[in-house]
DNA sequence: AATTTAGTTCATTAATTACTGAACTTTATA
DNA sequence: TATAAAGTTCAGTAATTAATGAACTAAATT
């Protein structure tokens, strides 16, 4: 196994603890390590000794996520893949998602049961109000973000 | 289904959605929507028809993740368990150990192939100091969280 | 010391998820 | 209009992960 060959499988092994496929993060892993800016999807299947099913499947899993993108060449037909950048903002954008549906959980689960003082709900309250706080400042982050990086 | 169960499963539908066991996110739906501060091993197992090897296998994972926690009734051997609070700021720290992570991936992932001023070290050199941002401003969001409840 | 309680462990089984490979679609050359 | 290229789809299979239930441990009660 070289260098690359070892990098790649630990960068899988790492997405597949955040609930990726293997060969997402597998994908991921050439994207970063490999020795090229355009990278074809015979490229990955090559590389990743995987069948052309896996690849495509990984790839739109990917795209669909917002993690990599698709590039083209003029006067050449295949479809060549990156890490995604303008999509950044999405890490927190989807951060803000989850924490919002969570939000709502919560509020939901609130209107079961108990009287409003008991300790139950005071606790639930008060992690309510934790995911709220969380909720107002992504957008914050985001602009912070922004705006460094205008001035770069 | 009771509403309440509906609810439960729902929310059991929501936690697989970021990797945890089905059962798991159930555990955490019962305790969201119970009718009481205190629910034990046995509550869980029964409100939710399931086995004490799944009830503690769980019960344990959402231990080891800081999701819930255990509490005790003085004169009672049992166990209670409850949406953890105290560890509400683990929900920024796993963020800001998972981005430290990843950005150590990347920093790594940049060692390998292509010259210093290739589009995809460019790339990637921005990803990198888009984590790099963000670790920072992780703890400066734990900070505020904390100063926000200090004055409350 | 025997029994009960509270939970853990782990081999087996069940359920889910991912991968393969062959057939297929679509677009582009020859 | 045949052939090829680039990828997609999907049925079948492989691999992984979760749940069950019975046997077990450790502590408390009779």
């Amino acid at each position: 196994m070289t260098a690359q060959e070892e990098y790649i499988e630990h960068v899988g092994l790492f997405y597949e603890q955040y609930g990726l496929p293997k060969m997402a993060g597998r994908i991921l892993g050439y994207l970063i390590s490999s020795n090229s800016d355009n990278n074809s999807f015979d490229d990955l299947k090559d590389a990743l000794k995987a069948s052309k099913g896996s690849i495509s499947g990984n790839i739109n899993l990917l795209l669909n996520q917002n993690m990599i993108e698709k590039h083209m060449i003029a006067g050449d037909r295949k479809s060549y893949y990156k890490m995604s950048i303008n999509n950044l903002e999405n890490i927190l954008e989807a951060k803000a998602k989850s924490i919002s549906q969570f939000k709502n959980i919560l509020a939901q689960g609130l209107a079961f049961g108990l009287d409003d003082n008991s300790l139950k709900k005071q606790n639930l309250n008060e992690i309510l109000h934790y995911y709220e706080f969380l909720e107002e400042e992504m957008p914050l982050l985001k602009i912070k973000w922004e705006q460094k990086n205008i001035k770069r």
